[in-house]
DNA sequence: TAGATTGTTAATCGATTAACAATC
DNA sequence: TAGATTGTTAATCGATTAACAATC
């Protein structure tokens, strides 16, 4: 797997493959061709085949791509074949939410712990997971072996986290916040911008009749 | 305002400029040249011109552009000028954060009903907002002007919903399910899917050292 | 084998960046 | 006026699509 310099573009439409496949599966569907995986994610064959000859050749001539297989090395190339621990940092509605939601620990994803500025909050939990304070928190991800932390926390907050989280064996940022973090490169951020996909609904709710790309 | 075929690129980076405006605004910096402002949000001086130029001038020559005046008028572009009632359907962890996020109101976005396909959850409220039944949606749609759909609920459920609301005056959905609806193009449908996010990061994270665009 | 479909090169299209004349 | 900075055209870059030889 000697893949280099892969695009954004190409990067965010795998989770999108590794879901209409995952469907397939279990639909039963034993193999695809690239022409009838385009028909079903409304995308051209091309560009399913460029996007997946940018990791290595999963196809074969004549009959297409096995399913199951093409499954597993999508989510090997999305680092799903290992366990992902995280915590979440802002403990309000929406960290809640995120850490009720299950589906993320049967991809990997597992929800170490569960921190907020408010002290007040320490001693409750959600889903067994104690709300701890943040003073615990430098211990708790070398501790915990923590690759993630998901900043559910107003902007103001998540810039000072962030920066704390500078010091640590953390690699990406999950952030939930309005602002964009500014950290040095080998901390990844991927930012969750409700508000800004809310803007564009609005936007193209008012604009639509005109011409789009898509159309 | 005579704009016509804007990329689906402009119009996501249209929040991101709102967002900075409005950060300038607050700490009360009157005009800013697109020189200072790519600094900041680290992109060129020349895509912020182009993308302000496909809905006019904005700015004066040899002074930049006054940030409260640009801040209204890309308001307005995003119609943000009006307000837009919306619907919460799937009043689980997700649905209720959402519900109880106050943010959006403050942009115009206005709540005005909470829906669940499980008919036990009726009594119940959330911020003093009472959760209905599916089948009270389509004349509340009617009677309340709802513009936005919010779907927080399980992708096949998520299916059905939309189904139902083509043929209501609903113009578009803010899909939270991790499924890509298929509805005729008159109903806008904005995406936020947060398990292909949490993978994107995994891929980055793990293929971090390659040479990435961005770097 | 013949038919199907990939992997890959070449062509096209669109988006980003550079440059600069217009003008405040 | 001189300096600054826009609006806009032209050049470049990258991503998407088309085409087709390779091959299962």
């Amino acid at each position: 797997m000697e893949e280099r310099n892969i695009s954004q573009a190409v990067i965010r439409r795998l989770p999108r493959y590794y879901r209409y496949l995952g469907d397939l599966l279990e639909n039963e569907v034993e193999r695809i061709s690239s022409n009838d995986l385009s028909k079903r994610m409304n995308v051209t064959a091309s560009q399913i085949r460029q996007d997946l000859n940018n990791f290595g050749g999963f196809g074969q001539q004549g009959y297409g791509y096995n399913v199951k297989y093409l499954h597993t090395e999508i989510g090997k190339i999305l680092g799903l074949d290992n366990t992902h621990n995280f915590v979440i940092i802002g403990a309000g509605n929406l960290g809640q939410a995120l850490a009720k939601y299950v589906s993320f620990e049967k991809r990997g994803f597992i929800i170490k712990g569960l921190f907020d500025v408010n002290p007040r909050l320490e001693g409750m939990s959600i889903r067994g997971i104690p709300i701890r304070k943040m003073d615990e928190l430098k211990n708790f991800i070398k501790d915990n072996n923590i690759e993630i932390a998901v900043l559910t926390i107003p902007k103001e907050k998540a810039v000072e986290v962030a920066d704390m989280l500078v010091d640590t064996k953390i690699k990406g940022i999950w952030n939930f916040a309005h602002t964009d973090l500014k950290l040095p490169k080998h901390i990844i951020v991927e930012n969750v911008h409700l508000s800004d996909s809310l803007m564009s609904l609005s936007y193209r709710i008012g604009h639509q009749g005109r011409k789009m790309p898509q159309d």
